[in-house]
DNA sequence: TGTATTTGACCGAG
DNA sequence: CTCGGTCAAATACA
């Protein structure tokens, strides 16, 4: 298992060294297609053991080795368990390190506002724990580095459209916390939710708690398909239920594929099919009217180009099902509306 | 004119 | 009673 999990790692980095140098593959087409293929093939590669590991410990009621850390009987739940979760959270930290200087040199001057995976500072956690509220349970908290040009009042952007509902003064801390909800909360009942404020002794970073799913993105006449957001791996948060790996495995790989890829597809396409246009993900239907408070991205990511690239085996019974589950089945434990 | 944001009031958990 | 979360009227903006 840690080798399919490190295998995924692989091509998740492959995927970031791609995005990393997109811009300046767009007149190199020939070696874009070889990368796209060394993606294709570690992914491939994940999915046939995946399919193996299912195979042979999916059915049966003795765990592989490595699930009997996690205690749980099949590919799907070991997948969800703090085992796996303690490998991807300990892969993604040490990328991050690995990235951190760049990401702070680069991405904060740029404004770019990259997902930062960060311990929970001890003792604002446990002023919070002392007034513990009901549904406080589900929170899912990450922090987020503000951009520190332009407007550094709002944080970046998730990929979802929020609407701002309040703003309250919390006690013993410098700055107001806002509330969001989903602006597609009442068209689509989406009870999603989140609550920002900067950190006291950084005001570069805010920090960002989820509360609830959004079901927007599941409605077939819903207006987008956005990015999901990035609730972190819980198990770095301080208020956490049990984790899956299916919120944090397709939520958080976007943020680090972040980068406006737009233009280089563009200008790629315009070298492979001049008389074609680029391919366009239509994320949004901008339903919001003129004063929409966000933009929306409106070109694939190279999360998508990998999530096809993975799907692209026409099985009826997709790996990829196993490993991110559905958002019905996330849904079960989840929030009630409230 | 329609939509988003602001902000004081209110509600309810602890 | 305190304080976090939400509501909703007022205001801003395109």
């Amino acid at each position: 298992m840690e080798e399919i999990a490190s295998l995924i790692f692989k091509g998740c980095n492959l995927a970031n060294d791609l995005e990393q140098t997109l811009p300046n593959m767009t007149r190199e087409p020939h070696v874009l297609i070889s990368s796209c293929d060394e993606i294709s093939k570690v992914f491939a590669d994940v999915r046939d053991q995946l399919r193996m590991a299912v195979q042979e410990y999916g059915h049966h009621d003795k765990p592989p080795p490595a699930m009997e850390a996690g205690g749980s009987g099949s590919v799907s739940e070991w997948l969800r368990s703090s085992h796996a979760m303690n490998m991807v959270v300990h892969e993604q930290l040490a990328q991050h390190q690995q990235q951190r200087f760049d990401q702070a040199i680069v991405g904060q001057e740029l404004g770019g506002g990259n997902v930062e995976v960060m311990e929970l500072d001890a003792a604002h956690s446990l002023l919070q724990r002392t007034r513990r509220r009901k549904h406080e349970a589900d929170r899912r908290t990450i922090r987020v580095a503000a951009p520190r040009m332009g407007n550094t009042e709002v944080p970046p952007e998730d990929g979802y459209i929020w609407r701002k509902y309040g703003q309250k003064e919390i006690l013993g801390s410098k700055y107001p916390r806002g509330y969001f909800r989903c602006t597609h909360q009442k068209l689509y009942n989406c009870p999603a939710k989140k609550q920002v404020q900067r950190l006291d002794n950084d005001r570069y970073t805010f920090e960002v708690a989820y509360r609830g799913d959004h079901t927007c993105t599941m409605s077939a006449t819903a207006p987008s398909m956005p990015p999901p957001p990035p609730p972190l791996p819980e198990a770095i948060t301080t208020q956490s239920p049990p984790i899956h790996l299916a919120p944090t495995a397709s939520q958080s790989l976007p943020q680090w594929l972040s980068i406006d890829i737009k233009k280089s597809v563009e200008d790629l396409y315009s070298i492979t099919h001049p008389t074609m246009q680029p391919f366009r993900n239509q994320t949004n239907v901008n339903e919001a009217g003129p004063s929409s408070p966000t933009h929306y991205v409106d070109y694939p990511r190279v999360t998508d180009l990998a999530d096809t690239m993975f799907n692209s085996g026409s099985s009826s019974n997709n790996s990829m099902e196993l490993i991110f589950s559905s958002n019905e089945e996330k849904k079960d434990g989840g929030e009630n509306t409230n």
